[in-house]
DNA sequence: CTTCGTCATCGCATTTTTACGATGCATCGT
DNA sequence: ACGATGCATCGTAAAAATGCGATGACGAAG
């Protein structure tokens, strides 16, 4: 993909962002993540039809993306939670994009150019 | 990629629409519709490094993923809006998923299993 | 020390995405 | 009728994503 170096830094992390949400997988992974606020990577293994090689990249994507924190449960086992902040600051940005109270303009609406 | 028909539809669906907007020039096209409220396929063309019809296939996807909309200029000339709420169907989304308030969980906070 | 359980990473095959030029197809002005 | 103009679509090449088994790392349990 072509770098494209005119963007903001906001639509450059938006993107990223989007991406790596831009998979059934993940998108389940963060439901089920926002859903139990904490799991291992065999909870996921479980709820997906997918091997555990292939659930550890989707989590490696949403870790890079800053979507996901990795961390260690009491008992040392590693668990994945939601980066605080990173759904939020999607809405964020979105709310943004659209204007302060997400003003979206109609093909028939008396604010419409075409 | 995998069905993974677990899903629900609102996974699905916020699924397709992230992939659409994880791509810089896609997020940009975005951006400036949301700007400018409406553009012709040329303005896009302008405002990215990018060949005709390349910008052509990214409004295509944009299309299929219900985030923007074809319409035509009084002078007949075609162009593109954003879909009435499909970035606001976005957020809620985002919001429902991360709770009411969008509380997310620290690894340091007390609600945290971690 | 060895084994088992839990994950991450590697290597590879397949599919999808991305980008481009070429081509088709209307519409507009002349 | 004719040549521009503005777009969509097609065909194709290159790049990236996806998924899986195999392998490695590493602490727990025995």
């Amino acid at each position: 993909m072509k770098t494209l170096d005119i963007l903001t830094d906001a639509e450059e992390r938006a993107a990223t962002v989007f991406r790596a949400l831009g998979n059934p997988a993940r998108v389940r992974i963060v439901t089920e993540l926002a859903r139990r606020n904490a799991c291992a990577t065999g909870d996921f293994v479980d709820a997906l039809p997918l091997a555990q090689s292939t659930v550890s990249q989707h989590l490696k994507v949403l870790r890079e993306a800053g979507i996901v924190r990795v961390g260690a449960m009491p008992n040392g086992d590693t668990c994945y939670c939601l980066e605080p902040g990173a759904i939020q600051w999607l809405i964020d940005f979105c709310a943004q994009v659209c204007g302060p109270d997400c003003t979206v303009f109609d093909l028939e609406g008396a604010k419409s150019d075409c």
